[in-house]
DNA sequence: ACAGTATATACTAAAATAAGAATATAGGTA
DNA sequence: TACCTATATTCTTATTTTAGTATATACTGT
């Protein structure tokens, strides 16, 4: 994978923002939409740029889709994540935030038993 | 200055090459242009976009002009050089061989008294 | 088979980016 | 002043990327 196909991916903040999520973890279509608040034809757009590059990849469970980072994980990628989470500048604020919201989507689901995908809560320890 | 706009920059293979060989050193812009093979139109305009953007500075010297990487530079750019001029990639061999070719060009021009602007070769001892 | 939920794809319109030719500016020198 | 070199800008066209609407598919439960 060429640096170039990395930087064009990540310099979009939404797919950068999707990508950091994943890092943390496994989730759902549904619950990345919610997380990032945008529309279900456009988050499902940015997974299929992702996952064409080769960056993603994803099982069904159900009728959801499951999405990970595809393993091993592009270490400019990683290289990028870890400097970021800890910059400081408004899209890297963000990032923090969203790993926080990821943290309390998962106890919600939890919580309340809703229905989640196998994977997304085995990574918290929670389905 | 946000990541995405650093993404946005070195996502274009030419821009990240001249931030590279900057990094390295102050170049004019008729070194540069020799180095990466490209139009005088093309080069003028890439560097616009990165002095617009606030990643490089740029002082005249006769008709010369000299660009450098704005200092401080940013972090996250300078992160993804170190990390690209270790690894394995069409693009990083490329910025390893753009780094070489700096060197002949800076060689060269001293060995036959061409004519270049101070700090280009003052980086390299030569002028 | 039918309805409902989750997700993907196709098509179209709008917006952003890049590429090239021509032209302009700025400084140096005869 | 006139010419030369180096560099920047403008304008036009082509290409790529994004956004939205509508529609399709895949699975689940009745």
């Amino acid at each position: 994978m060429e640096a170039s196909d990395i930087y064009k991916c990540i310099a979009d903040t939404q797919r950068l923002r999707i990508l950091n999520l994943l890092e943390a973890g496994p989730l759902c279509v549904c619950h990345l939409q919610e997380l990032l608040d945008v529309t279900q034809v456009k988050m499902s757009k940015q997974l299929a740029i992702m996952k064409q590059l080769g960056l993603l990849a994803s099982h069904r469970e159900g009728t959801w889709m499951v999405y990970t980072l595809e393993e091993p994980t592009d270490g400019l990628l990683l290289s990028n994540l870890n400097y970021l989470r800890e910059a400081e500048c408004a899209e890297c604020n963000q990032l923090q935030r969203d790993l926080l919201n990821r943290g309390k989507l998962i106890l919600r689901i939890t919580g309340n038993g809703e229905d989640c995908p196998e994977g997304v809560c085995q990574s918290a320890n929670c389905c």
